[in-house]
DNA sequence: CAGATTTTTGCAAACGTTTGCAATAATGCC
DNA sequence: GGCATTATTGCAAACGTTTGCAAAAATCTG
C-alpha cells in the first residue's frame, strides 16, 4: 500500500537500496526492472516483489542522463505576432490533445512550452540543446519560417505542423491550404456569392496559402477578393470582428474567414447588425471544430483533419528520432456544407 | 551563429570541453554560467563569451540529477468515466494554456499527461515517484477524490483543481460550485422558470455540488429539480442532447446545463426542434467560455475565473514545494446574464 | 566426470553536472 | 615587505542509473 507511507520512511530510494535488500547486486536490479535482459526469473521475481511492496520507481534523471536518452518530446507553441495573451485557439488545443494521446501510447511523454519568438531571437535552442527531449514538434510556424529553417539544417528530430513551401529544409505536417482555399471559394461562389472577402491575418503561412488558393478562384471567375486582417487573440477579436463586419455589412455577400472561431465572431457581429445569414452574406470557415455543428445556423466550413495529423506527426518524428529522413505531408481537407452557404 | 552547426561538428558538449577551451576547471564554469556564485568578472566573461558562440546549453539531464531538483511540473488529466476520447472541454484546455503561461513565468517546465484512471489503480504513483517532477497539477478530480486523498497523505506537492469538500485532505482550488449551482437557478426561477432539470453527469464531484446548490434553491421555492444525465465526450455528446432534449422539450421550462458545452448542445438542439430559447424554454450554462458571447442568443451562464484560478494553484504548489502547508482555495463564481433566460 | 557451453551475476566505469572544502592568488594593513 | 584577509579557483566526491566485460554458477556433452 504505497499511499501510507510517509515521505521520509521510505527505506528504499535507491536501486542500491533495493540490491541490499534483495541481496543481489544493484546491476541485477536495473536488469530486472528493465525487463528485457537476461536474468533469473525467479529473481526477477523476488526483486519485482520487494519494488512492488515498497513503490520503488527508478530515478528517472538518473536514467536518462546514463542512457542519454530523455523519453521526452517537447511541444512549442510559438505566439508569433499575436501578444502574450493565451492559447485560446480551439485548434491549436485539439491538436495538442490528439499528440498528446498518441506520444502517451508510443511511452513518450510531453513537456509543453509556449514562447513569443519575437522576444528573443533563438527561442528554439535552449529547448533543443540542453539534453532535455529527444525531439520537437512545433506547433504552427506563426511567423518563424526562416527561423525553423535555419533550426532544420543543424538539428533533425523536428517536425512541425504548418503550411508546406516548395523545396524547404523543415518537415511539415498540414492541410494543403490552397486546396482548402479553393474548395471555400468555390463553394462561395456557388453559392451565388459575388463580392467577396478574406477575413484573417495573411502573415502566417498557413492562412496566406488559404487566402492564395481562394483568391485564385475567384480570378477564375473573374471576381475580386478583399482582405479583412483580423487578429485571433480572444480579447479584443469580439471587437475587432464588430467594427469589420459593420463596414463588411452592405459592401460584401461572401465572406472566408481563415478560422472556425473568426468566423463564429462574424456570424455573431452580422447577427447582431441584423444581416440575414446565408441570405444577405454566405460565410465559409476553416477547420470544422465542433462547434462549428451548433452554430445557428450551423456554419459551412473546410475540415482539417487534426487526429490524422497528430498522428503522422507523432509517426515521422519517431522516424527522425531513428536517424531517418522523412518527407513532408500535406493533407487533403475537406468541403462540410451546412447552413450558412 | 548556431544555427549552421552541423550535428557532429560540436567541439564543446560538456561543461568539461568549455572548460578545457577556457582553460579553467569545469567548476568554475558551472559556477559562472550559473550567473550567481563567486567568480571573477572577467573569467566568467570570457566563459559566456565561448558559451554563447558554440551555442553551449549545460545538459539539463545531469544537473538535475546532482540538484535533485527538476524545474517540471507535472500536470495531468485524469479522464475518469469518460471514454479515452480527446480532452475536448475547453474549459480544461483554457486552464492548461493558463497554467502553462504562469510556470514559465516562474521558471518551471510543464510536463502533460493524461491518463484513464481505471485502466490501472495507481495512475499517479509513476508520475510522482520516479524523480521526473518536482510537483503535480491535477486537473478535475472526475470520480478519483478517494484516490487523490491517499495519495496526499504521502505527497505534499500536489494541488488539484476541483471542488472542495469539508475535511478534504488533498489541496484543492476551485470555484464554488455550489454557490453557483444557487446563482444559475435563483435567475430561472426569477425568469419565471417552473419545470426545471439539470443537464449532466453527477457523479463528478464539482457537478454534483452544482446540481446540489440548484436543487437547495429549487426546494426553497417548492419547486423540484429534474436530473437528466448527460457525459462530455465530444463524440456521441450531440446526439445524446439531441434524445434528451425531445424528451425535455416539452417536459420542462427551465434548463441548468453543467457546462456551456452542454448548454450549448441543448441550444442547438432545442432549436432544431422548433423550440424558442428563452421563450418556450430558459436556459443557463455554466464556465463563461468565449464561444457563450456568440451563441443565438448569447448564453446565460456562471462564470468561473479561470486565469486566477491557474494563478492560485500555481502559487499553492511553489508554496507547499518549499515545505509550507497551504490552506484550499475555492472563489466565487458569478452569474452572467446574457439571452438565454 | 572433466571440459565446453550457456546462463546469471557482480564489478566498475561511465553519463555531465554541482558543490563543500581546501588550495592558491590577490588584496589590504601596519 | 611580511602577515592577515578576502576573492577566486581547483579537486574530487557525489547524484542514481545503465552496461560492457569478466567472473562465477549452472547446464550440457561425450
Amino acid at each position: 500500500m504505497p499511499a501510507d507511507r510517509k515521505p521520509d520512511d521510505r527505506p528504499v530510494r535507491t536501486i542500491t537500496d533495493l540490491a541490499k535488500l534483495a541481496g543481489v547486486s544493484p546491476g541485477t536490479v536495473s536488469r530486472a526492472l528493465a525487463g528485457n535482459s537476461l536474468v533469473n526469473a525467479k529473481t526477477r521475481e523476488k526483486i519485482e516483489a520487494i519494488a512492488r511492496e515498497h513503490g520503488f520507481r527508478p530515478n528517472q534523471m538518473a536514467s536518462r542522463l546514463r542512457r542519454q536518452k530523455t523519453g521526452v518530446i517537447g511541444v512549442i507553441i510559438p505566439l508569433g505576432h499575436e501578444q502574450k495573451q493565451q492559447v485560446s485557439d480551439t485548434f491549436f488545443l485539439t491538436l495538442l490533445g490528439h499528440l498528446a494521446d498518441e506520444l502517451t501510447e508510443k511511452g513518450y511523454d510531453l513537456m509543453l512550452r509556449r514562447v513569443v519568438p519575437a522576444s528573443d531571437e533563438d527561442w528554439l535552442d535552449p529547448f533543443i540543446g540542453s539534453g532535455m527531449i529527444d525531439g520537437v514538434i512545433v506547433v504552427g510556424q506563426s511567423d518563424q519560417f526562416e527561423h525553423l529553417e535555419e533550426v532544420a539544417d543543424g538539428y533533425r528530430p523536428m517536425v512541425v505542423w504548418g503550411q508546406h513551401r516548395e523545396g524547404q529544409r523543415h518537415c511539415v505536417v498540414g492541410s494543403d491550404n490552397l486546396l482548402g482555399g479553393k474548395l471555400a471559394m468555390q463553394k462561395l461562389v456557388a453559392a451565388g456569392a459575388q463580392r467577396l472577402a478574406f477575413v484573417g491575418d495573411a502573415n502566417a503561412p498557413e492562412f496566406a496559402a488559404r487566402y492564395s488558393g481562394a483568391s485564385q478562384v475567384a480570378q477564375s471567375f473573374g471576381l475580386d477578393l478583399a482582405e479583412l486582417p483580423a487578429h485571433l487573440a480572444t480579447t479584443g477579436m469580439t471587437t475587432e470582428i464588430a467594427a469589420l463586419m459593420e463596414e463588411a455589412a452592405g459592401k460584401f455577400d461572401g465572406l472566408f474567414a481563415a478560422t472556425d472561431l473568426l468566423a463564429l465572431a462574424c456570424l455573431g457581429e452580422l447577427r447582431k447588425l441584423g444581416r440575414d445569414v446565408p441570405g444577405d452574406m454566405k460565410l465559409v470557415g476553416f477547420d470544422d471544430l465542433p462547434i462549428a455543428q451548433q452554430t445557428a445556423p450551423p456554419l459551412t466550413t473546410i475540415r482539417q483533419d487534426i487526429a490524422g495529423g497528430a498522428c503522422a506527426i507523432v509517426q515521422l518524428l519517431l522516424r527522425r528520432i531513428a536517424g531517418e529522413e522523412t518527407e513532408s505531408i500535406v493533407m487533403p481537407p475537406t468541403l462540410i456544407v451546412r447552413g450558412t452557404t
